[in-house]
DNA sequence: AGCACGCCGACT
DNA sequence: GTCGGCGTGCTC
C-alpha cells in the first residue's frame, strides 16, 4: 500500500498521512495538490510532500479523496523554501502554503444550506425556521455564516439539524471558487459564407432583410480592419439592434468564438524599442556589481536618489534573461503602482510579469502559473509575497528600496522578512542578489563591513543635479517669536509663496502615525475613546466622524464632551486632513491636495493622484510616507516636513535608523531637474543628531552612530531578537501566560529574555497584549536556540488552562 | 483554523 | 426540565 504526507494550508504543527489508492497511485506526484477529507466534515487542498510505503502506526489513515492537478504547481525548490521559511521564522508549514499559493489554488469546502425540494411549509414552524426558510427564497443557497447572521447566534446547528429532520432543508459540502479563465466572445464570418459565389447567393437570400445584409457587408470590411470583432463593436459599426446580429448568428452566416483572454497583460502601445545608454559612471558601477558577483553572490548597491539605478539594473537584468534565466524585481508594495513598471515594460515589453496584492484571485493564478511554467514574461516585478513563486531557472534577484521596514511580513504568519527570504530563495537557485538603496539597512552595510556581501555605490546623481538644500527650523523659537501661522512656519511659507510664484510644486510631509487629531474637552480633559481597543478616536473630518485606526470603530461626531457635557471642545494633535485645510486657507488660488489611506482608497486613485500631480494640475500635494517611495516628479521644488519629532520619538531601537531613512527619501522628491530644490524640517529639537546628520547627507556618521548604539545596547545586526506577542480577552489570564513563558526563557536564556511588558496600545480589538522579547548572542547557535523556543512553545500550548491565549513568535522583528 | 462534543446557567 | 452559551480537544 502507497501513502502521502500532504501538507494542509491549515496552521497546524506536522503533515498529514493518507492512502494513495492505486487508481492514484500514478498520477500522483510531489507538489500537486490532492482533496482531503480531514476532521468530520471537512474537505480541503492538500499539496503532496511525501510518497511512501509507511503505514502509520498510531492511526487508521484515510482515503484521498481525488486528484486536483496534472502537473505539480508547486516545484522541489519551492518546497525546500517554504521548509526553510517554516524553520526559521518559527511557524507552520501550512501557514507558509497558505502565503505562498494564490487562494483560488486553496479551495476548501463550505456547508450550504438549501432548501428541500419538497419542504411542507404547512407544518407548525418555530420564529426561527419561518425566518429562515424566507431567507432560502431569497437566496437559493446559505452559508453557515449567512444563517448565523440572519438567526443572531453562533449556534446554528442544533436548529439546522432539527430542520433537516423535517424535511425543510438540506446540508450539504460543496467545493467552490474555482479559478475562473476570462473568456471573451468574438464574431466572425462563418467559412462557407465567405466565397464569391457564397455571398452572391447570400446577398440575394437576404434581400428581404436590408439590415442583414449591411451587416454582412460590414462584417467584410471590419474583418480587414480589425483582427477581433464583438458584438458590441460590430453593433456599433454596422448601427443595428441586438437582434439582427441574433438572426444572422441563428442562419449560421456569423459564427460566435470564445477565446480565452490572458489577464497578465501589458499594453503595447507602451513598448519602444530603444536602447538604453549608460552615462560612464552608471557603467563604471555596472561593471563594479558584475565584478562583485564573481566573488561573492550577493551584492550592496547604494545610489543616491536620481543617481539612475533603474538604468543599471535594466542592463543587468538583460544579462541574466540572455542566458535564459528567470529575474525576480522586489519592491515594496507601494511603489509597485508608479512608473518604474512601465519604464521596465517600455524597456522588456510582454517579458515582465507583474505581482502583487492589488489583483484579483484569477489575475494570481495566471502570473503564478506563467512563472511555473516559463511561459510569457521572465521578469517578475512584485511586493514581498512574490518570494513564494514558482520560480524554475532563478539567476537574479533585485531587491529595490531594501532598507523598507515593509518588506517584513507582520501578520498572518509567516512572519518573514522578504529581503533576508530573497537571498536565501537566490541562493537556493544559485543566483545572484543585489540589494539597492539610498540609504542602506544597519543590517545591510554592516554585512558589508564583515566580508558577507561586495559593496558597490553612486554617489553622483544623474545630469549633476545638485542635491536638495535641508534646512532645520526651530517650531519653539518660531512659536515663541510668534511666525507661525496654524502649523506653518513663516519660513516654509515664505518659500511656498515663491514656489508657486514661480510655477513650481510644493510637497508637504506629514507623517500621521500616532499624531493625528483627537477630541479633547477643555474643561474636564475627557477625550472619547474606542470601545474595544485602548485608544483615543481620532477625529476625521471629510464624513464627520470619530474612528478607532485599530479596529475601525466609528461614531458620529460629538458636540457635547461625553464625559461632562461640556461644549468647550477642541481637536488636539494634527494629521494630513488638518495640514491640508489650513494650506487651502493660507493659499487659495492654489490647488492643494491629500495622498493618505482615506484619498486612495479606490482601485485607480493613487494613480488618477499621481499623474494629475505630474500633470501640474495640482500645486500642493499633502500627504503621509506614501509620498517617499520611488516617485519621480519633476516639477517639485520645495519639499516640508511638517513635525519631524514625531519620528524621532517613537517608542522603537531603529526609531532613528527610520527617520533619517524617511527624511532622506522625502527630501530626495525635492529638485530632480537642473534647479536646486529645498527642503524644510520644522522640528522642536533643530539640535538633534539625526537631524544634523539628515541635512548635510551625512550617512556614515549616522551609521557610525547608531551602529555603536545597537552594539552597546545589544540590538541587531549583533544580537538576533525574537518577540513573542500574547493575545487574550481575558486580561489576567495574558498577565499568567506571559508570566509563565517568561519564566519558562529565563531558565535557558537567563537575562536575555526581557518582559513581558504591554505594548504602548494595551487592548486592540477587545484582546489585551503583552509582549516577551529575546536577545540571542551572536554566539549562540541559532538551531540550539531555535528548538528551545520551540520547546517553550510547545509547552506552553499544552497547559489547557491557556488555550484562550494567542501566542504569536516574530523572528527578526521591525 | 474549524468543528463537534460536552458541561453549565437561564428560560419554558 | 431543555435550549443555547461557551470551553476543550482533535483532525491523518
Amino acid at each position: 500500500m502507497r501513502y502521502i504526507d500532504v501538507i494542509l494550508p491549515l496552521p497546524l504543527q506536522d503533515s498529514f498521512t493518507y492512502i494513495l489508492q492505486d487508481e492514484f497511485a500514478e498520477r500522483v506526484k510531489v507538489g500537486m495538490r490532492v482533496a482531503v477529507p480531514f476532521g468530520k466534515t471537512k474537505v480541503y487542498t492538500a499539496v503532496v510532500y511525501k510518497i511512501h510505503d509507511n503505514k502509520p502506526l498510531h492511526y487508521e489513515a484515510k482515503m484521498i479523496e481525488d486528484v486536483i492537478d496534472e502537473k505539480p504547481i508547486v516545484t522541489h525548490s519551492q518546497l525546500q523554501f517554504f521548509e526553510w521559511i517554516a524553520s526559521y521564522y518559527l511557524c507552520r508549514l501550512g501557514e507558509v502554503l497558505r502565503a505562498a499559493l494564490p487562494s483560488a489554488f486553496l479551495i476548501e469546502s463550505e456547508t450550504v444550506i438549501t432548501r428541500h425540494p419538497d419542504a411542507n411549509l404547512e407544518q407548525d414552524l418555530t420564529d426561527e425556521e419561518v425566518f429562515l426558510m424566507d431567507a432560502l427564497e431569497m437566496q437559493s443557497a446559505l452559508k453557515t455564516s449567512d444563517v448565523m447572521s440572519i438567526l443572531g447566534k453562533k449556534t446554528i446547528f442544533p436548529s439546522l439539524n432539527k430542520m433537516v429532520e423535517k424535511n425543510l432543508i438540506m446540508i450539504n459540502q460543496e467545493l467552490n471558487k474555482q479559478y475562473k479563465p476570462k473568456i471573451l466572445k468574438y464574431l466572425r464570418i462563418h467559412h462557407q459564407y465567405k466565397s464569391q459565389e457564397a455571398v452572391e447567393k447570400t446577398l440575394e437570400d437576404l434581400s428581404n432583410a436590408t439590415k442583414q445584409k449591411e451587416v454582412y457587408l460590414k462584417m467584410f470590411s471590419l474583418e480587414a480592419t480589425q483582427k477581433r470583432i464583438n458584438r458590441k463593436s460590430l453593433k456599433k459599426a454596422a448601427e443595428v439592434s441586438d437582434g439582427v446580429i441574433k438572426a444572422l448568428i441563428d442562419k449560421d452566416i456569423l459564427e460566435e468564438y470564445e477565446l480565452r483572454q490572458d489577464r497578465v497583460g501589458f499594453d503595447e502601445s507602451i513598448f519602444e524599442d530603444k536602447e538604453i545608454k549608460l552615462s560612464s559612471r552608471q557603467r563604471q558601477a555596472f561593471q563594479d556589481i558584475e565584478e562583485n558577483f564573481e566573488n561573492k553572490n550577493i551584492t550592496l548597491f547604494q545610489g543616491v536618489t536620481s543617481s539612475g539605478k533603474t538604468e543599471i539594473y535594466i542592463h543587468l537584468i538583460e544579462q541574466y534573461i540572455k542566458e535564459g534565466k528567470q529575474v525576480l524585481y522586489l519592491l515594496p508594495e507601494i511603489a509597485l503602482t508608479t512608473q518604474l513598471i512601465t519604464r521596465l515594460q517600455a524597456y522588456f515589453g510582454d517579458q515582465v510579469i507583474v505581482f502583487h496584492s492589488k489583483f484579483s484571485v484569477n489575475e494570481r493564478v495566471e502570473a503564478y502559473m506563467h512563472v511555473l511554467n516559463g511561459t510569457k514574461g521572465k521578469i517578475i516585478i512584485g511586493a514581498r509575497s512574490s518570494i513564494f513563486l514558482p520560480f524554475q531557472n532563478l539567476g537574479f534577484v533585485i531587491v529595490d528600496e531594501s532598507h523598507e521596514i515593509s518588506f517584513k511580513q507582520y501578520d498572518p504568519a509567516p512572519r518573514y522578512q522578504a529581503r533576508d527570504s530573497a537571498i536565501v530563495l537566490s541562493h537556493l537557485h544559485q543566483g545572484k542578489t543585489l540589494l539597492g538603496t539610498a540609504t542602506p539597512s544597519l543590517e545591510s552595510l554592516y554585512n558589508v563591513k564583515i566580508g558577507k556581501y561586495a559593496y558597490t555605490n553612486l554617489t553622483k546623481r544623474y545630469g549633476d543635479v545638485l542635491a536638495p538644500v535641508i534646512n532645520i527650523v526651530d517650531l519653539q523659537d518660531r512659536y515663541k517669536k510668534k511666525k507661525m501661522k496654524g502649523h506653518f512656519s513663516e519660513d516654509l511659507l515664505l518659500k511656498m509663496e515663491e514656489t508657486l510664484k514661480n510655477g513650481e510644486q510644493v510637497i508637504l510631509f506629514q507623517n500621521r502615525r500616532g499624531y493625528s487629531p483627537i477630541l479633547e474637552c477643555n474643561d474636564c480633559g475627557h477625550s472619547p475613546q474606542c470601545p474595544n481597543c485602548d485608544v483615543s478616536l481620532t477625529y476625521h473630518k471629510n464624513n464627520n466622524t470619530l474612528r478607532c485606526h485599530y479596529c475601525g470603530y466609528h461614531i458620529a461626531m460629538q458636540i457635547k464632551c461625553m464625559a461632562c457635557g461640556s461644549k468647550d471642545i477642541t481637536t488636539k494633535g494634527f494629521g494630513t486632513e488638518q495640514i491640508e485645510t489650513e494650506a487651502k486657507a493660507l493659499f487659495p488660488d492654489a490647488v492643494v491636495k491629500r495622498m493618505d489611506q482615506d484619498t486612495t482608497r479606490g482601485k485607480t486613485a493613487y494613480a488618477d493622484l499621481i499623474s494629475d500631480f505630474e500633470n501640474k494640475e495640482i500645486d500642493v500635494l499633502v500627504g503621509t510616507q506614501m509620498l517617499s517611495k520611488g516617485l519621480d516628479f519633476r516639477h517639485v521644488n520645495l519639499v516640508g516636513v511638517m513635525n519631524a519629532d514625531s519620528l524621532l520619538n517613537f517608542p522603537d531601537f531603529r526609531a532613528h535608523e527610520r527617520c533619517f531613512h524617511l527624511l532622506t527619501q522625502v527630501a530626495g522628491r525635492a529638485g530632480r531637474t537642473k534647479k536646486q530644490g529645498l527642503v524644510l524640517i520644522q522640528s522642536y529639537n533643530p539640535h538633534h543628531q539625526i537631524l544634523q546628520q539628515v541635512t548635510t547627507y551625512d550617512y556614515k556618521k549616522m551609521f557610525q552612530e547608531q551602529i555603536n548604539d545597537r552594539k552597546h545596547f545589544k540590538y541587531p545586526p549583533y544580537y538576533r531578537l525574537v518577540k513573542f506577542t500574547l493575545k487574550s480577552r481575558d486580561f489576567n489570564m495574558v498577565n499568567e501566560a506571559s508570566d509563565w513563558l517568561a519564566k519558562f526563557y529565563r531558565q535557558i536564556f537567563k537575562s536575555q529574555v526581557l518582559g513581558p511588558e504591554f505594548p504602548p496600545v494595551l487592548r486592540i480589538r477587545n484582546n489585551y497584549h503583552k509582549n516577551i522579547m529575546i536577545k540571542i548572542p551572536p554566539e549562540h547557535s541559532l538551531e540550539k536556540t531555535k528548538y528551545y523556543i520551540k520547546k517553550g512553545q510547545d509547552k506552553f500550548e499544552a497547559i489547557s488552562q491557556f488555550r484562550s491565549v494567542r501566542l504569536n513568535i516574530d523572528v527578526d522583528p521591525y
